[in-house]
DNA sequence: CTATTTGATAACTCATAGTTATTAATAATT
DNA sequence: AATTATTAATAACTATGAGTTATCAAATAG
C-alpha cells in the first residue's frame, strides 16, 4: 500500500528547492541527510514524478519540479494565511486584509481609504507595507498579499487592475527658485536645469513618463540624481541641486522648502492603480475593493 | 514542544465537518473514533481555535470552523490539481516550449510545425522568437530556449544538430529581367550582374554557400549589397539594384515584383536545422522533435 | 430508571520518520 | 595518477506518535 502525502514532504521539498543541496537542506530542517533524501525520494514516488536531477554533484529541479516549487510556495502562504483568518475569525474580528503601497500612495488614496474602511467595517484588520510595485506583483501571485497600489503599465496573466486616482504632474522647485506661479508657463523654462528623478527600476512606468513630458516639449532632462523616495528627493531639491517632477498630490505631507508648480499645457497623468490576484478568496477583499 | 500541522488533521477535519459526527466520520476514514478525535483535539490545540461544539449529543462546527472548511475544501482541490499538473508537465503533455527561428523558417517549417503540434498537443504553449542562428545558440547554451530553427555548419559541443528542411536556390530577378524560365540554363548567365547577399555575420553558412554556387561555375560575384532580412533583399532587387541567390521557398509569402528562377545543375542545398541543449530536460522539447 | 448513543480517556502496539554509520561516485588537489 | 574532499544514497537501528482496543461519562429516549 502506497503512502499519504504530507504537508512535511512539500515543506521538505521546499528546502531542497531552495538550497539546491541535501545536506544544506537538511542542516536548515534540523533533520539529517539520509532522512531528508528518503523523504523526497518517497515524495517522488507517490506523486509518480522526478523532481530533482541529482546530476554529478549539483542538484537542479526539473521542469515539473520548477512547476510544482511555484504552486507550493503559494499554498503554503495560503495555508498560513488561512490559519491566520481562522484565529481571528474566532476572536470575532472579520479578518485581516493585507495591502501593500507605493510610498506615493501614502499621500492621497491609502489614508481616505483607511478612514472609510474603518468607519464601515471597524473588525477588519489592516497590514499595510511600503513596497516597489514589482515586489507587490509578487507578493499578490504568492498570496503574499491581497491588495497592492501600484504605478504600472500593465500586469502579468491572472492579476486584475483598475486605475484608483489620476493626478497632474508638477515641478518642485527649491523655494527661492526664479519661477512662481506667474511666470511659470512651460517645463522647457527649465531645460538647462538638473532633474531628480524616481529610479527607473523602482517604477519604470514613472521615469518613461516623466521623460516623455520633457521629451514632447522638444528637450532631454539632464538626470543629475535618481532616489526612489520622494523624502530623498525633496531634500535634494531644496539642498539645491536640482528640480524634480511629480504626482501633484505629493506635496501634502511634507513641509521641506519647496515650491511646487503644477505643470500646464501636457497630457501626461500620474495614475494610481490597484492590483489583486483574480482568485483571491479573502472575503474581505471584496468589500474593501468596493469602497474604491 | 508543539507538534506540526498535517494534511491528515485537514482530511480528518473535513470527514468530521461534513458528517458533523465523530463515529461516522471515523468509518469513513478506515479508522477508529478515539484515534479521530485525538486528532481533531490536536489541530484544534496547533491552530489554537476551536472548531467543533460538542453540545449535549450532537456536534457543530464553530464559525471559525464553518470558514476553516470551505478554505480547506479549496485547499485540497488546488493540492490535487497541482499534482495532476506537475504529471502532465512531466509527461510534456503540458507545459511550454521556447522556441527561436531565423526569419526564413516561417515561410516552410515553423507553420507546419505550429499546426500539427497545436492540433497533437492542444495544451503547450509556444513561445516564439525571431533570432539570428548565433543568438539562438546563446538562448539555447543559457537555457533561455528549448528549440531553435537554424542555418548553420557545426554548433558547440553540447549543442546537438538535425536538419529539418532541405531547399534548392532560386535566383532572384526584377521582374522585367530578361531571362526566363526557358532561356536560364546557368548561373553564369548572370555573372555581370550585381549581387545583394545576406551579411556573412547573419548566417556565414549561407554566404559561404552562395559563394560557392558561383565559384563553382567559374566567376566570383560582384557584391554590392548586403543585408540581413529577405525583405529587404527583395525590395532591392524589385529596385533593380541586383539579383539574389535565396532559398526557394522562400519567395511564398512575399508579394514583390521580383521573378523566381530554380538555378539548375548544383549541388549545393539551402538547409534548415533545429538544434537543442544535450541535457534539455523540458519534456515538451521531446515531443516536438517527435513531430519533426 | 434502564437502555442507548456518543465523544473523551487510558493504556497499549506498531508503523514509520528520523537516526547513525557507511558506501559509491564524482570532482578538486597534489 | 593518486589522494582528498564533497555529496547523495543505502543499510540497519531507534523512538516517536498515530492508531488500536477497552472503558467511561454524559446525555437523551423510551
Amino acid at each position: 500500500m502506497s503512502y499519504q502525502i504530507e504537508l512535511r514532504h512539500f515543506t521538505y521539498f521546499l528546502a531542497v528547492a531552495e538550497e539546491l543541496h541535501f545536506r544544506k537542506a537538511a542542516d536548515r530542517l534540523f533533520i539529517s541527510q539520509p532522512g531528508l533524501s528518503r523523504q523526497i525520494k518517497q515524495m517522488e514516488e507517490i506523486i509518480g514524478v522526478t523532481l530533482f536531477i541529482r546530476n554529478k554533484r549539483k542538484v537542479s529541479l526539473t521542469v515539473a519540479g520548477q512547476y510544482l516549487k511555484k504552486e507550493l510556495d503559494y499554498i503554503f502562504n495560503h495555508i498560513d494565511f488561512t490559519m491566520k483568518q481562522t484565529r481571528l475569525i474566532d476572536k470575532g474580528s472579520d479578518g485581516e486584509i493585507r495591502i501593500g503601497f507605493l510610498g506615493s500612495a501614502m499621500q492621497t488614496v491609502i489614508p481616505e481609504l483607511l478612514i472609510q474602511a474603518n468607519a464601515t467595517y471597524p473588525d477588519i484588520q489592516f497590514s499595510l507595507e511600503e513596497m516597489s510595485n514589482h515586489l507587490q506583483v509578487d507578493a499578490i501571485e504568492k498570496d503574499q498579499l491581497d491588495l497592492g497600489f501600484v504605478r504600472l503599465a500593465r500586469v502579468p496573466k491572472g492579476i486584475e487592475m483598475k486605475t484608483v486616482h489620476t493626478d497632474t504632474f508638477s515641478l518642485a522647485l527649491p523655494i527661492n527658485h526664479k519661477l512662481n506661479e506667474k511666470t511659470f508657463t512651460s517645463i522647457k523654462q527649465v531645460s538647462d536645469e538638473h532633474f531628480i528623478l524616481f529610479s527607473s527600476d523602482y517604477s519604470s512606468l514613472y521615469y518613461d513618463k516623466i521623460m516623455s513630458i520633457c521629451e514632447d516639449k522638444g528637450f532631454t532632462p539632464k538626470v543629475s540624481h535618481k532616489s526612489v523616495h520622494a523624502q530623498t528627493i525633496f531634500k535634494l531639491v531644496e539642498s539645491e541641486l536640482g528640480v524634480a517632477i511629480v504626482p501633484t498630490s505629493l506635496q501634502r505631507g511634507f513641509n521641506f522648502k519647496v515650491k511646487f508648480l503644477e505643470i500646464p499645457k501636457i497630457s501626461q497623468r500620474a495614475e494610481l492603480s490597484i492590483v489583486w490576484k483574480k482568485d483571491n478568496r479573502n472575503p474581505v477583499l471584496k468589500r474593501i475593493k468596493n469602497l474604491l
